[in-house]
RNA sequence: GGGCGGUUAGCUCAGUUGGUUAGAGCGCCUGCCUUACAAGCAGGAAGUCCGGGGUUCGAGUCCCUGACCGCCCA
């Protein structure tokens, strides 16, 4: 049956059909291992090669950060696949709490209804609704790119499985006393109304203000109610008189929380101020001033007010110093009631409001411009408030420690290696992480509240799932806390859960055992601390606590939740630029992967995906590999038009030829050596480079190989051999035709993980429906044999491409039309060098790739002989000289650019040469191949140089 | 303020423990519809490796320093 082929390669054709197969055909599972006959311990198997899929927010579209992600992620899964390993690549979704509620929310405020009309209950159901509809498009897409994931093994971070880790996992903290509860300063995101972690606020420069403003001294003797309301006495011009402390602040409106006004003990300008006190402006309420060495005399007046329930600083003064904490905003960030007169003005609004107030007052000082660094909430960019309020932590530093221990100690290994720096840096000044977020969706804290003794119960599931008592005073007036955890908590425990912790018992612990640790992550740098860290210190934490397969307990080593990070970096525009939404130059990878392939757009995100580099994606370079694939294509097509013609003659290769590394026998064309060599060294390139995470290393050896190699001079030459003819040399055809359909299919092999939909499509076509396994992505990925490694066909086959290249060169300086074909003489000089013999050998080759019509080998005895040939159109290609013989008249003015040109580069190198040459610290010191090397290069360039000389003499004589 | 990167061809990037005369893709110029491929073929041009100093027989590579760009943390 002829293999039928369309013309010209096209992606959409052939990926969806592919994609649903992979996913139908259920080709990635990786089931549980089976237990051995004894029921304990798993049989023994390969080695495993275990990921996991960072999730994506279930309310995401996937993006081109997502698709490099998942490029890099599924180029080493079916590498390692392909290598033999037991490839478990593990896809799912995050819950997303504030994203998704969110989402949902907005639904709800287009129908006219709130959460809050709504009850917790219905709304709860209501996302899960959204969540069965809408949710995990994303990994459509992912099915839609071909990602060899184990779809079987999907999970959500809200699945029961994964919320009863959370449940343990908090639960067991609290057992240690790592998890507490208490009012604190948190960040506070007024339109997300919830707590938010340090992590998620960014720190945003901003031009505002630097308000001075005067507090008064308190007189005690003034018993007035001006002086008690804050009104200062005025003079006559309605100025204020007696002594005043003028503090500075970016946030005016918070001073009506303030509580105290804070000096540097030794400010020698304040030191008749201490043990007095204010009154302050516009509430009257008298505060002290304290001394305190953490204020910095330098900033603003260097006397600073205290609001300790608005700022984190002011609020371990308040603590240092025994204050109390006023909050005046609510969770808004609307003035509240002790905000007296500015009660119910937004934030800003109470700042203007105030500083006017303090102008006409005459309180105002000086008003500078400042800028200064204010945080936004990550997610919605709403400006967030410091605030005193009641939240859950993780005391850290234990986790933190052990963490810190796994990487030093190099049981985790990071890709780029200086992400390893950033890690440690941010571990080592760690701060307790507040994991209570004031939202309805996500995983709601295990701890019940008593209304009798006001004591807290946290439990784990019993005989029933939620406690019924206090286990304080055994009272049932209980309620659950109605915060719930941070999505990272849930995520940071993914690598244990998703291999079913904590219920890991001897009956269902294979997964556990198989599979953990995972053996590698890659990831982006921006969840480094997010995710990363928590994973590390989630994972030291938990699954050191179950051991070992054999029983015995778990080291650190064998704790940690995977064994390498691979960090990557960002995908930017073309011009370098982030991708915004704002800035309007976000490309959509579907849409990209629609117009060119999938496999082009993972080509080129793999060629440029060089560790530490962002990639400036640009679509020139995707159109560049939308070619390649199609190159590769028709390759396939000259492939299958040979095969079937040889089959008309009873010719076919052997399949047992297939599947394997080609070789090539000692008597085989040079030709058929150097691919065969050839094919092997880019094995061992390309396994070489994906060892160490250098896919652009990996592709661009497999497109030179595919491109430059293989297309470019193999098929070329190998149609001199593919002769179909009655009186064809069978044997020589069908060894011929085998090379060929051997290396290209070792080469689709090789290609495969990049470009998996082409090199699936062809294989099946190359095996005339009749595979040997259901895909391509089953088969054994190509591994370089030692032996082959060292063949000499190579350098054999660069001469032979250099008097090749050479000979076109030649012609196209003549001018010789293109199809014309020339005669060609080959000077050879006595003491001829070892390449004559290739040439001789393979002189077809010659004739054929450079349009030679007949060649005629002449002997000189001396190099100066050659003036016996007109300089005009004698050549010199490396250490061989030729005559390329055409009629037309040479331009000389041309020709002695030509030679003028080259003798200066020869002169340039030679002088180089010469002057490390003779350098007796360069002899005496540089290592012996490198003086080799550069004597046999001056060698060689001193006859170039000569002979140019020569030929400029010879154009001089003959004109 | 603390920390970490980067600067190589017109563009985007490689360049290993210092080693011979610095590479790739795209773009550019010239000629070709050569029976797999014009998404192609063939040939070609193009670099003060950011500046300055140092170490070395030898520096794009190591050290110091300056400039510029970027990222993270506070």
């Amino acid at each position: 049956m002829p293999h039928d082929l369309p013309k010209a390669y096209d992606p959409t054709a052939i990926e969806d059909h592919w994609a649903e197969y992979w996913v139908r055909e259920n080709l990635f599972a990786q089931p549980t291992p089976a237990a051995d006959a004894s029921g304990s311990a798993a049989a023994p198997q390969a080695a495993p090669f275990t990921i996991l899929l960072p999730p994506p927010n279930v309310t995401g579209r996937l993006h081109m950060g997502h698709m490099l992600n998942q490029t890099e992620i599924d180029i080493l899964t079916r590498w390692r696949r392909m290598t033999g390993r037991r490839a478990l690549w593990l896809p799912g979704t995050d819950h997303a709490g504030i994203a998704t509620q969110m989402m949902v929310e907005r639904q709800l405020a287009t129908e006219g209804t709130s959460r809050q009309q709504l009850g917790r209950e219905a709304f709860v159901e209501r996302v899960w609704q959204w969540k069965r509809h809408y949710g995990g498009a994303i990994l459509d897409q992912m099915k839609r790119l071909g990602a060899s994931v184990d779809w079987q093994r999907e999970y959500f971070t809200m699945d029961e499985n994964l919320s009863a880790a959370v449940r343990e996992a908090f639960v067991r903290l609290h057992e240690q006393g790592l998890i507490y509860r208490g009012a604190y300063i948190v960040n506070w995101c007024p339109r997300c109304q919830t707590a938010i972690s340090d992590l998620e606020v960014v720190h945003v420069e901003q031009k505002g203000h630097l308000w001075e403003i005067r507090y008064p001294v308190v007189d005690p003797t003034d018993e007035s109610a001006e002086a008690d309301a804050g009104t200062p006495v005025v003079d006559a011009d309605n100025t204020p008189t007696g002594e005043f402390l003028t503090i500075a602040t970016t946030r005016p409106e918070t001073m009506l929380g303030d509580v105290a006004v804070a000096i540097h003990p030794e400010d020698e300008r304040y030191l008749h101020f201490h043990g007095k006190k204010l009154r302050l402006p516009l509430v009257g309420r008298e505060i002290p001033i304290i001394l305190d060495e953490w204020v910095s005399r330098d900033f603003g007046t260097g006397a600073v007010k205290v609001t300790p329930a608005h700022d984190p600083n002011d609020f371990a003064l308040g603590q240092r110093h025994n204050l109390p904490s006023i909050n005046v905003m609510d969770s808004t960030g609307h003035i509240n009631a002790e905000g007296g007169a500015y009660a119910g003005l937004d934030r800003y609004a109470a700042r203007k409001k105030i500083v006017q107030d303090l102008e006409e007052r005459k309180l105002l000082g000086a008003v500078k411009d400042y800028t200064n660094n204010v945080g936004h909430c990550d997610r919605c960019k709403t400006v967030v408030e410091p605030r005193l309020s009641t939240q859950w932590f993780v005391k850290i530093q234990p986790l933190a420690d052990r963490a810190i221990e796994a990487v030093e100690k190099g049981y985790i290994r990071f890709t780029p290696e200086q992400y390893g720096k950033t890690y440690f840096e941010w571990m080592r000044n760690i701060h307790d992480w507040c994991i209570s977020r004031q939202l309805w969706w996500g995983h709601r804290i295990p701890a019940w509240h008593c209304s009798t003794c006001h004591k807290i119960t946290v439990a784990r599931p019993n005989a029933s799932p939620d406690p019924t008592a206090c286990a304080h005073c055994g009272s049932a007036q209980i309620t659950q806390e109605t915060d719930v955890l941070d999505t990272w908590f849930s995520a940071g425990l993914l690598p244990v859960s998703v291999f079913g912790w904590p219920n890991i018992a001897a009956e269902n612990r294979a997964d556990f055992d198989a599979f953990y640790p995972t053996s590698l992550l890659v990831t982006g740098f921006d969840i480094l601390f997010f995710w990363v860290a928590r994973m590390i210190m989630f994972g030291c934490w938990f699954a050191a606590d179950v051991p070992l397969p054999d029983g015995s307990p778990r080291p650190l080593a064998e704790s940690v939740p995977f064994r390498e990070v691979y960090i990557h970096a960002l995908v930017r525009d073309a011009n370098r630029e982030k991708m915004s939404k704002t800035k309007g130059n976000v490309l959509d990878p579907i849409e990209i992967v629609k117009q060119y392939g999938t496999d082009a757009v993972r080509f080129t995100l793999a060629s440029m995906a060089s560790p530490g580099t962002d990639i400036a994606f640009n679509v020139a370079r995707t159109e560049g590999y939308r070619a390649f694939a199609n190159k590769i294509w028709n390759a396939a097509r000259f492939l299958f038009m040979n095969v079937d013609r040889a089959a008309e003659i009873g010719i076919a290769v052997d399949p047992s030829a297939l599947g394997s590394m080609p070789t090539a026998a000692a008597d085989a064309p040079l030709e058929a050596r150097w691919i065969v060599a050839e094919l092997h060294a880019t094995a061992a390139k390309v396994n070489q480079s994906l060892e160490n995470y250098r896919y652009d290393d990996a592709a661009n050896t497999i497109y030179q190989f595919f491109w430059g190699s293989f297309c470019d001079w193999y098929l070329e030459i190998v149609k001199l051999r593919l002769d179909f003819s009655e009186t064809a040399d069978k044997a020589q055809t069908k060894a011929a035709l085998t090379t060929l359909v051997s290396v290209f299919e070792a080469a689709l092999r090789l290609l495969s993980p990049f470009m998996p939909f082409i090199t699936e499509e062809i294989w099946h076509v190359l095996y005339d429906g009749n595979p040997p396994t259901k895909s391509i992505a089953l088969t054994r990925y190509p591994q370089a044999d030692q032996a082959i490694l060292g063949s000499h066909a190579p350098e054999a086959m660069l001469g032979l491409q250099f008097i090749i290249t050479g000979i076109r060169a030649r012609r196209k300086e003549l001018a010789v039309p293109e199809k014309q074909p020339t005669s060609l003489k080959i000077l050879m000089w006595e003491g001829a060098h070892d390449g004559y013999e290739t040439i001789a050998r393979n002189i077809e080759t010659v004739k054929k790739l450079a349009q030679v019509s007949s060649v005629e080998w002449v002997e000189f005895a001396h190099r100066d002989s050659s003036g016996k040939y007109s300089a005009l159109a004698w050549y010199s290609v490396g250490p061989t000289d030729i005559v390329v013989e055409y009629e037309k008249t040479i331009d000389v003015a041309m020709e002695r650019d030509r030679l003028t040109k080259d003798i200066a580069k020869y002169e340039k190198g030679m002088a180089s040469a010469e002057r490390q040459l003779g350098n007796e610290g360069f002899l005496a010191k540089a290592p012996a191949h490198v003086v080799e090397g550069l004597k046999k290069q001056e060698s060689e360039t001193r006859l170039l140089l000569e002979k140019a000389r020569a030929a400029l003499e010879n154009l001089k004589k003959g004109n």
